[in-house]
RNA sequence: GCGCCUGUAGCUCAAUGGAUAGAGCGUGAGCUUGCGGAGCUUAAAAUCGAGGUUCAAUUCCUCGCAGGCGCACCA
């Protein structure tokens, strides 16, 4: 499926190298390379006064230099010449120039009406594209580390890979979630937590680890013992939480200690090592990051012969590498930010492309309520967790929340508004708008308002005609906007995309049911507005799917 | 000190280099003998500052100012 704005270029382009041809247009010269840029900052997009179009396109600005011609000159030609393109017709009622140059293109409503058949007719598959071409690509989040409770700065990333591996899925891609677990028995952190349990450090204390702990009988001796022990239930605690809690869906769950029982980190240390890029000082091994841009080298293995994180994670992601992912993803906390670059680097000497690798970093989030940041949690006297945030604000509101900010941006969960189980928060006026139209379908159906429902079924639907009210109209634009949300969102990864698209629908489905009644004497309209709201619960309910907001009934 | 991220309406956030910068909350004014008023309409209200690039800058570049994060033989 492909959407209306690559077939606006493809239109554009067909109608301009036309008037070329016909010298309406001086042509022009440029390298292959060049016209694949040209034709890169092209764009068709909606304008924001309504007026101006459905779709507007700065070509002819863009021309403008090229062909040595003002602007808006060449609008004019465009607009005449791609209005004589057959096909056109097909989608657009009227294609105009507009100063300074652009050319903007209004949606026919017979086009727009085909829609509500095919929405209706394809149902959750609607909204499904081929963008990704079935390519494997993996997305890595939370991957928190077992010495504590899930955090809410897990929920961000957790939220937010769950979205995104749902609409890579939804655009094409063959898409894998994975679960990073940071087990290993070299880390300092499981013999920190082994301290910890035996009394011998406090570093992980918390009410949280006393919890866990108070299940175990036995008696640990070895600190190492004791730290995985204890992180195994740390883990195990976490998946249940992240399948039935919140609701993120893994594919994989992949053990760092299995790096070190089947050699990979080993094997990685020497890979590197014959490559030439490691040396000893002061006990250590270390990499020549800074040959490749970093400021200095990184320690591979410590004075004490531990192998660094870094080590594991370099082993982790040539691991992923050889499993053939066109695209790696991770989401990353900020306070990782400075591991990217090296991590990047070491790939570059392993002689990956280190490009197919996306880190994507999350800036923190701050719990505000009544004006002021909440930083300690009632019951664990330390950090807020995500389990304590979602018991308070639920499910939905918690997911929609972190989804609505985009991830380089510092957060604050609004609270007040988060508990506000009324018409003042965002996500119960997204779920209203579902409500409202399943009372609506139960009403017809119930009646047995039979004619509506089976005119409305019509293949034909020439009932759909009826429908020319503009908040209608508005409407099914909106539906079709989903097609460009996905690919956009699959293209660029800025899921906040999804829950201001979420508002915006239901805002035109309300701005429809205020203006329009849907059953009323006229069976006909009845019918066609009938198709309209089921297309409409159909996107409605697709969107609030990838994002993995519940889409109610009733409320 | 160096590196990364961010400064948009009173508050929380949007805005693929485009035309009149959008929402929600809050504030003001309205709308209903009918499908759920948890709705709709409407008003006031914003791009941190100074330069620069461009036909066009919230967006790109430089320099300030402010906030967050990082700068381990921790992960």
């Amino acid at each position: 499926m492909i959407t209306l704005r690559e077939e606006i270029k493809n239109l554009l382009e067909k109608a301009i190298y036309k008037a070329i041809k016909d010298k309406k247009l001086p042509d022009f010269d440029l390298s292959e390379k060049a016209q694949e840029d040209f034709w890169r900052s092209i764009i068709a997009e909606h304008p924001e006064n309504k007026d101006l179009g459905d779709y507007a396109s700065n070509v002819a600005l863009r021309l403008a230099k090229i062909l040595h011609k003002p602007s808006m000159e060449i609008a004019k030609v465009i607009a005449v010449e791609i209005s004589r393109v057959k096909e056109v017709k097909k989608y657009f009622a009227k294609i105009e120039a507009a100063e300074p140059g652009f050319v903007n293109f209004y949606l026919s409503p017979e086009y727009l009406r085909k829609f509500i058949a095919e929405i209706i007719k394809k149902g959750d598959k609607f909204g499904d594209l081929k963008i990704g071409k079935g390519e494997k690509v993996q997305l890595e989040f939370i991957s928190a580390n077992p010495t504590g409770p899930l955090t809410i700065a897990n929920g961000r990333g957790g939220f937010m890979g769950d979205v995104l591996r749902n609409i890579m899925k939804t655009a094409g891609y063959k898409a894998e979630a994975e679960y990073f677990i940071n087990n290993s028995r070299h880390s300092n952190q499981i013999r920190e937590l082994g301290k910890t349990i035996l009394g011998k450090g406090e570093m992980y204390k918390s009410e949280y680890l006393s919890e866990r702990l108070a299940d175990f009988k036995i008696k640990f001796n070895d600190i190492e013992e004791a730290g995985m022990a204890i992180a195994d239930e740390i883990v195990k605690d976490h998946k249940e939480k992240i399948k039935n809690k919140f609701k993120i869906k893994f594919n994989n769950w992949f053990s760092e200690q299995s790096l070190y029982d089947n050699d990979s980190v080993q094997k990685i240390l020497l890979e590197l090592d014959k490559i030439g890029f490691t040396y000893k000082k002061d006990g250590a091994v270390w990499l020549k990051t800074s040959e490749r841009g970093d400021d200095e080298d990184r320690v591979l293995v410590r004075a004490d012969g531990e192998p660094t994180y870094f080590s594991s994670d370099i082993a982790y992601h040539s691991n992923k590498f050889k499993r053939g992912y066109g695209k790696i993803i991770n989401f990353w906390g900020a306070d990782h930010h400075g591991h990217m670059k090296r991590l990047k680097i070491a790939m570059e000497i392993l002689g990956y492309d280190s490009s197919k690798m996306e880190i994507i970093i999350m800036q923190l989030v701050r719990l505000i309520e009544n004006g002021k940041e909440v930083k300690m949690s009632k019951r664990m006297g330390q950090y807020i967790t995500l389990e304590e945030l979602v018991d308070e604000v639920g499910l939905d509101v918690a997911r929609f929340f972190f989804l609505m900010v985009s991830a380089d941006r510092h957060m604050d969960f609004d609270m007040n508004l988060a508990k506000e189980k009324s018409e003042k928060n965002p996500v119960y006026y997204v779920q209203y708008a579902c409500a409202r139209i399943n009372s609506v379908i139960k009403k017809i159906k119930r009646k047995k308002l039979k004619t509506v429902i089976k005119i409305s079924r019509r293949e034909a639907n020439e009932n759909l005609e009826l429908l020319k009210h503009t908040t209608e109209l508005n409407l099914i634009k909106k539906l079709l906007e989903l097609l460009e949300i996905i690919e956009d969102t699959a293209r660029d990864f800025q899921v906040q995309r999804l829950p201001q698209y979420a508002i915006e629908l239901a805002r035109n489905f309300h701005d429809f049911y205020a203006q329009c009644r849907v059953i009323s004497d006229d069976k006909e309209l009845s019918a066609a507005r009938f198709s309209l709201i089921l297309a409409t619960q159909t996107v409605l309910r697709k969107v609030l799917g990838l994002m993995g907001v519940s889409a109610p009934e009733e409320m």
